[in-house]
DNA sequence: ACAATTTTTTAGTTTTGTCTAAAATTTATT
DNA sequence: AATAAATTTTAGACAAAACTAAAAAATTGT
């Protein structure tokens, strides 16, 4: 496979909603940034090598084969991403674009021994699902801190609200995306949440818990 | 860069011998597995970057500028090395190709922090001094054992004799190639050499010693 | 239902890196 | 020094992956 075949996989596989839908033409070329007359040439192509379905003007799916293909990328980008934020000291949000690069590396025994390095992660600093081996991973949802029942674990991935002086008020708790948080206890009497961090345990409000987005990985 | 004009690159630094001597087209051909006429035209595309000396007829060398750049892939690739063994417990002999594949990895933070994590190592698995981000790097020469004085330090990368007999002898004494000794006494009475290991010091005699090579590299 | 619009495909180029075959230059031999 | 041999370059072509412009099919609006 070259990088480019990778890259359309992979692309195809997001646009499809991690699923086999149907992906327009148009679509993959705006998000590849390419014309979509390039976008008909490679589907072709890999048409041929049968990883994806194509019939003229209906549109891609990923095959059986090339959904494997996906998630085997997907899975090469997430090891490597913990280990930048893990082991590299990199933060959060600066693994993307590195991650980009080394997920093309070919190689099974270097992601083995990569995967038994960091101690066999199940997501990755965004809260994403790691594949495993075969492609088996297990599904996440965004939901609101409010919206979670009490033992639910997830990754902080995103705020409502972005005003400072909310913002300011995370910093001031050590509450960063990209944490893990526990929840530990909902408060009858006004809503509000005891979520444990790594630091420590603290209680949030009502409003608070309602304006942070924890990334929940369902349970096998 | 494009990864085949890094390769190009690499090769020519490999084949002047480390240094800025004009190599054959040719030489770059066979060691490429490449057709002369191939290089030839890339040749003259490195050359209009500015990256080497080419004169039609009379071979290539780096210019400074493209010894740079060389060193800084060779810095990568053997930092990457040190990764794998270290850190994943890739054997001494797997590495070369993997790192062959990641030394094109674009991304200054991500080689720094990479070095870092490896505790700012001065030579890979090896026995190759590694280069610092300057390009600069002490240079290695290749010694038996006997030939060393007292004090010498370096990595057992050979030897001389390939004999099942001599073979089972270093592995009884825990002697592999990748692995670092020290020269501690020569004993003038029969040229024996205690040496120390990881797992202790151990004496070796004069034979033993004339068919063992350690990479060493000079003080700076 | 049919014209207008949007989407997708085709046809023909371009660029990068390679190749083959032939020409040019250098090196070796006698 | 002249010719043979080896090396290197040129010229022309090809495959991959992209592009532009134009044609074809599908979708939308009335």
């Amino acid at each position: 496979m070259t990088l480019s075949e990778e890259d359309y996989i992979k692309t195809i596989y997001h646009l499809s909603d991690f699923n086999s839908k149907s992906v327009a033409t148009n679509a993959i070329a705006e998000q590849m940034k390419t014309k979509p007359s390039s976008v008909t040439d490679m589907v072709k192509k890999l048409s041929e090598k049968s990883l994806v379905n194509y019939k003229k003007y209906q549109g891609v799916s990923l095959s059986e084969k090339g959904r494997l293909v996906a998630l085997s990328i997907i899975r090469k980008h997430r090891l490597w991403e913990v280990f930048l934020v893990d082991k590299l000291n990199f933060s959060w949000d600066e693994v993307h674009v590195v991650a980009e690069q080394l997920e093309h590396i070919k190689s099974d025994t270097l992601i083995d021994k990569l995967d038994a390095h960091l101690g066999y992660p199940k997501v990755d600093p965004h809260g994403d699902p790691i594949p495993n081996k075969d492609g088996v991973f297990t599904k996440s949802v965004k939901k609101l801190i409010s919206e979670l029942p009490v033992g639910s674990q997830g990754v902080c991935v995103g705020v409502n609200d972005s005003s400072a002086a909310f913002l300011k008020f995370l910093d001031k708790n050590k509450i960063a995306l990209g944490d893990t948080f526990k929840i530990l206890e909902i408060e009858e009497f006004d809503g509000s949440v005891t979520i444990s961090t790594r630091s420590g345990s603290i209680s949030i409000s009502k409003q608070i818990a309602t304006n942070l987005f924890l990334e929940i990985v369902d349970e096998e």
